[in-house]
DNA sequence: ACAGGATCCTGGGGGC
DNA sequence: TGCCCCCAGGATCCTG
């Protein structure tokens, strides 16, 4: 569920409310996540105070002053909050740090997809990410990297930015949403998109990360940022689950088709499918929102 | 090597 | 109201 801009929003919520504390100790439930929590690992944690927290990917890595580190995934109904400890427990909590003072950070997932897992510095967490070959942070994303590895590549741009080792981040919404802002089909192959479209892409991607960040992600069922409160840029998808709605730009139809086995959604006459469009005009530009038509 | 599909889970929503 | 089927924001493994 989570992608860039929730984990983002969440590690800028749990900052503040984390950071100086003391782990005093550390309870945990008996369903196993993707990557089983070792109850080995409690005990070098209780009187780590944490030192930071800080965003790679959809990854989250919180600093202990030990020099451990704690490797989290939000997988897809993850939560990662702080809250007082007399809060009740909800259903599907996995994790809990409880901290000095009053409040306990408390790790919930639902459908078990996410994760956390110690690992003894940070050299071992790098090796980590690079072991999985994780790609860049979308942001300044070098221009001529994100040509060759668009190009070099026969899959639809779907699949392309799905691939965490790419560009690190994207999920199944901002794919869709870049796509969009960009003007390019998602089902069209790297191979064949120009320097000019390949730039394009690059550039809507940073400016929907960089939007979603500034309205705390999206909300669609689960999502929570690290305090509890809730995401608001589903309200400004251009087309992310908005089947059959019209276009904000030129009026029809979003369609949705399936591709890399997920739901993917676009407007038939703004993103083009050859290089030329089909409206025969040019692409929408990637940083203009056009005013809702009323 | 590459691309695409299946798989791990649970809960919610729509259709009947 | 209840049941069944389908769907879901991700990463990884398997197959062709």
């Amino acid at each position: 569920m989570p992608e860039l801009p929730e984990v983002e929003t969440v590690v800028r919520d749990l900052l503040p409310l984390i950071v100086g504390r003391t782990i005093r100790k550390v309870r945990h439930g008996k369903k196993r996540l993707r990557k089983p929590w070792q109850p080995r690992w409690s005990r070098p944690l209780t009187g780590a105070t944490v030192t930071g927290m800080r965003r790679r990917g959809k990854w989250i890595v919180m600093e202990l002053s030990t020099a451990s580190r704690l490797v989290v995934h939000l997988g897809m109904t993850g939560q990662f909050t702080a809250i007082p400890a007399a809060e009740p427990l909800s259903d599907h909590t996995h994790i809990v740090f409880e901290l000095d003072g009053d409040g306990e950070l408390r790790f919930r997932d639902p459908r078990r997809f996410g994760s956390i897992v110690l690992y003894p510095d940070e050299s071992a967490v790098e090796e980590f990410f690079e072991g999985i070959s994780l790609g860049p942070e979308p942001f300044d994303l070098d221009a001529a990297y994100f040509r060759e590895e668009v190009q070099r590549s026969n899959r639809t741009l779907k699949a392309i930015l799905l691939d965490q080792r790419v560009v690190a981040g994207v999920g199944n919404i901002y794919a869709d949403e870049s796509c969009g802002r960009s003007g390019l089909h998602p089902s069209r192959r790297g191979c064949t998109l120009t320097d000019i479209e390949a730039d394009r892409l690059r550039e809507a991607i940073a400016a929907v990360l960089t939007a979603a960040i500034v309205r705390r992600g999206s909300t669609i069922r689960d999502y929570v940022g690290g305090s509890g409160l809730r995401g608001g840029f589903q309200n400004e998808f251009r087309v992310y689950g908005r089947t059959g709605e019209p276009c904000d730009v030129c009026r029809a139809p979003i369609e949705c088709i399936r591709l890399s086995g997920r739901a993917s959604h676009f407007c038939p006459d703004c993103q083009t499918i050859g290089s030329r469009s089909r409206r025969g005009g040019k692409s929408p530009a990637v940083s203009t929102r056009a005013a809702p038509v009323s």
